[in-house]
RNA sequence: GCCCCUGUGGCGGAAUGGUAGACGCGAACGACUCAAAAUCGUUUGUCGCAAGACGUGCCCGUUCGAGUCGGGCCAGGGGCACCA
């Protein structure tokens, strides 16, 4: 050693390079061991890594790194999520095609990861752009329509004026495109369809059985499906002749409606369209009053009366026919019954058109004639001016009138879900094509399997907006696999959402032939570990479950939900800087105050505060925010490899916060973690195993870190695997040489493996282990060696802490009380007063009560 | 509006109902150095010379004992939203 320093720059590339020749971590689906599979979220390839990918990826290796150290056969795979819309932009805006652009994007991408030495097979990359892959998606889109879970339906879609394409329900965000935010349109097209609404039951049940996911995320699934069960029933016409049928989740303030209302596109709303132009007036109002949050927050309750009357199934009144603004015409039937009384907007809906509000719900039968205070009253009582339901619960007059209704034939119990089928047509030309075909003759026709895959072709311009596969010359023509005569391609792609629904499948397996081979899934699947952003809690985990559900549904796999256990990290944050600015307005007439915001490489950071570097004065520090273009708070993960290796990044990915809470990012951490790295690579240099001697209390105290952090780092709790590496480090750093001490160093370049894997392999190699440090084993721990013999126990005075002992471990309960009513301080403090109770708890603690 | 999560030193954060503040960052002082960086050492919740008192967003409660459990507030963040 000519120089005590740790040299990332040469050592983190020889390194890689070893795993890569080595072929460390490709996975061997045939392993006896017990088998890991630990997957993150893949990157869409956008054109550079963030520091986003690098904390989840960061987390990810570790567990694998570990998992392989404790004698798994670890799967730890990465691909690219690589259909979408960017590239099309891209194409558009310069002129470079869409798979051109991704797969120089990938090959940047894949540079940057390998920088980073992360544990990865790459034996197993695939991007969802590969014929290979897309052609098998094709196949299993071909399964699924066999089992009539495929669809085409003409329906009002959502349409996105900007990207020219459909959007499904999920992409919608207060009325706007989730990618363009542009105000999105109603339109009707023919679209395919994923059945998921057939699986509501079984994704709603399965949330039970993932005990390891957040609760978080299965709430919020759970909202998403909605389930609600009600009565589905129908009010006879009193003047015309349709029955018109509501839906209610509280049947039983059936004796409270005072009105109907029916949405604007339901067929009575129509046919009152038809023989009246204020009717008609009023629907297309409705249908302008947008969809936006700021117009529904401010909307009001509008109705408009059609003159038709209902008859009230048991009191015979008439009720009049209300078209209204606020009822969705595909939830439920489209229509419902006013029970202004228990309902807010019905209530606001009765207040304005000074329609009768009963009540038929109070707190006691007493008060069955308690007024309103302004509002309506949706919440458990007893049914009051209900006749055979008065003093019953909401509960039981719900089911009462369940039964009544379905006895007498006038309705029946129905479940009800939020949770809409999947709309998985784009009209975009960078996705998987949908493998049917549009003959004259034969209607819709699947591609015949040995036909797939179909293959985007290259040959396409970007010159006008909408779907180039449309306006192609060829592509689209071909002869019907049915009759043989002509017919056209299905020019539709596929949401990228399916690309990302059984990806995790194909790096399991992936045979030439076929999606998968079912024997390989049993081997991997579920996945042990996903982890990613919590921004994907709903759309890609729902339908990656949804896809495997249904796939198992088809016999095709054997597991039902395909992520055994989830974690959604926390964002990285950054402080952001700026100056505020007078630029004056472009009429002249004074100044607006503006802000200039710094990006981090342009200012000097000191514990006083920060200048900006081109003029050295100082610049305001803002709030901690995700980083992100617009606030300039954006580190390049490239700059700071280069500047403190990869492993001082990944020390700092990991260390102080909880890897579900927000990171902030700072210069003083990282150049304390790089600080970190060299006084760890110091103290390896230390390792001597000529030592000899017993330190005891250095041996027991590295046997509890090697449990602890194995623990920690179980649990994902990474920052506190962190703290024990740094304990044992300053314990072993004070110690004096001893056989024990040696030991020590020797168990932290195994703990700190999984989280610096390139200045550990260094170290081992220097210390003259053979082989590698990633395939060397975890340390094991020695349970006699866990306890302490000494221990001190806390004596407190009526639960105040008053003094501490250190004692045996193990003495009996009557020794410590003595030992503690001896104390002088305890004494101190009882001043005289008389014990009257004394609890203690063993090698713990006595509480001395007054 | 409904649902959920989070509030602990200057900062990030530890803490099976049992010694609050592990570990890190920052800071102060000291050693080494002509000097600086790097490194090493000591100190670092608040008030107080000290003894000690007070301290986990606020208010109640349960308990011998509450950051932790229960009730009610306040603040910040997230999800859903005319879903009948």
């Amino acid at each position: 050693m000519t120089d005590n320093r740790f040299d990332p720059g040469e050592a983190d590339a020889r390194w890689q390079h070893a795993w890569a020749t080595e072929e460390t971590f490709r996975a061997d689906s045939a392993s006896p061991k017990p088998k890991s599979y630990v997957l993150e979220m893949f990157p869409y390839p956008s054109g550079r890594i963030h520091i986003g990918h690098v904390r989840n990826y960061t987390m990810g290796d570790v567990l694998a790194r570990y998992k392989r150290m404790t004698g798994h056969e670890v799967l730890h795979p990465m691909g690219w999520d690589a259909f979408g819309m960017p590239a099309e932009n891209a194409a558009m805006e310069r002129g470079v095609h869409p798979g051109t652009w991704t797969r120089e994007n990938i090959a940047t991408m894949k540079a940057q990861l390998q920088r980073l030495g992360f544990a990865l097979d790459w034996s197993r990359e695939f991007a969802t752009c590969d014929a290979e892959y897309y052609g098998q998606e094709q196949a299993l889109f071909l399964a699924l329509y066999d089992a009539g879970l495929v669809y085409r339906k003409e329906s009002a879609v959502n349409w996105d004026p900007v990207d020219q394409t459909v959007l499904a329900n999920e992409q919608v965000i207060d009325g706007r495109g989730w990618r363009s935010g542009a105000l999105v349109e109603k339109r009707k097209l023919s679209q395919w369809f994923l059945k998921i609404t057939a699986f509501a039951q079984e994704l709603l049940d399965g949330l039970g059985t993932l005990d390891k996911w957040p609760d978080k995320v299965r709430l919020m699934q759970e909202n998403w499906i909605g389930k609600s069960t009600g009565l589905e029933f129908r009010f006879a016409g009193s003047n015309f002749d349709e029955a018109i049928a509501v839906y209610s989740t509280r049947p039983d303030t059936i004796f409270g409606a005072s009105f109907i209302a029916v949405a604007a596109d339901h067929p009575v709303a129509q046919q009152v369209a038809a023989q009246s132009s204020d009717a008609a007036d009023f629907i297309a109002r409705c249908k302008a009053g947008g969809t936006t949050a700021a117009e529904l927050e401010t909307a009001e309750k509008l109705g408009f009366d059609t003159g038709l009357r209902s008859v009230h199934p048991f009191t015979g009144d008439d009720l009049p026919v209300y078209i209204a603004n606020f009822v969705l015409m595909d939830y439920g039937t489209g229509a419902v019954m006013g029970v202004p009384g228990h309902d807010q907007r019905d209530f606001e809906f009765a207040t304005k058109y000074s329609l009768p509000i009963p009540r038929v719900v109070a707190a006691s039968t007493d008060q069955a004639d308690q007024p309103f205070a302004g509002e309506a009253e949706p919440g458990e009582g007893v049914l009051v001016n209900s006749r055979f339901l008065d003093g019953m619960t909401v509960d039981a007059a719900k089911r009462m009138v369940i039964d009544k209704a379905e006895a007498d034939g006038w309705g029946e119990g129905k479940t009800v879900w939020r949770l809409r089928d999947w709309g998985v047509s784009r009209q975009r030309y960078w996705g998987t094509p949908i493998p049917f075909i549009h003959c004259d003759a034969c209607g819709i026709v699947p591609v015949a399997k040995d036909s797939l895959p179909v293959i985007l072709p290259e040959d396409v311009d970007f010159a006008t907006p909408g779907n180039p596969l449309e306006r192609h010359a060829t592509w689209k023509h071909v002869s019907c696999p049915s009759c043989g005569g002509a017919a056209v391609r299905e020019t539709d792609t596929l949401d990228t959402f399916v690309d990302s629904s059984w990806y995790f499948l194909r790096f399991a397996s992936q045979p030439a032939d076929r999606p998968f081979d079912p024997a390989e899934i049993a081997a991997w699947l579920p996945v042990d570990q996903y982890i990613g952003g919590v921004e994907h809690a709903i759309l890609h985990l729902l339908y990656a479950r949804f896809w495997t559900r249904a796939l198992k549904h088809i016999g095709m796999i054997d597991v039902a939900e395909p992520f055994r256990q989830l974690f959604t990290q926390g964002m990285v944050t950054h402080e952001t800087y700026f100056r505020e600015k007078r630029v004056n307005r472009a009429d002249g007439k004074g100044t607006i105050l503006t802000l200039d915001s710094f990006s981090p490489a342009e200012v000097s950071r000191t514990s006083e505060g920060a200048t900006l570097k081109t003029d050295g004065k100082a610049v305001e520090i803002g709030r901690v925010l995700k980083m992100s273009k617009s606030k300039k708070n954006v580190i390049d993960p490239d700059a700071i490899i280069a500047q403190y290796g990869a492993d001082a990044v990944r020390w700092f990915m990991l260390s102080d916060s909880p890897p579900e809470r927000d990171l902030p990012w700072s210069e003083a951490g990282i150049e304390g973690c790089s600080r970190f790295v060299q006084r760890l690579w110091r103290l390896f240099g230390q390792y001597d195993p000529q030592a000899q001697g017993e330190d005891a209390a250095l041996s027991r105290k590295t046997h509890q870190i090697i449990a602890a952090t194995g623990e920690d780092i179980e649990a994902l709790s990474f920052n506190k695997a962190v703290a024990r590496i740094y304990e044992l480090t300053n314990a072993a750093e004070k110690a004096s040489p001893s056989a024990s001490r040696s030991a020590a160093i020797r168990t932290l370049m195994q703990l700190a493996a999984p989280m610096m894997p390139h200045m550990c392999e260094e170290a081992w190699a220097r210390a003259g282990f053979k082989g590698l440090i990633a395939d060397a084993a975890w340390p094991k721990v020695d349970a006699a060696m866990l306890v302490e013999d000494e221990v001190t126990v806390a004596v407190q005075v009526k639960g105040k802490l008053r003094d501490t002992l250190t004692v045996a471990r193990g003495l009996p309960n009557d020794e410590l009380e003595r030992l503690a009513l001896a104390s002088e301080k305890v004494q101190r403090n009882l001043d005289g007063a008389a014990v009257r109770k004394v609890i203690v708890v063993p090698d713990r603690l006595v509480n001395l009560v007054v």
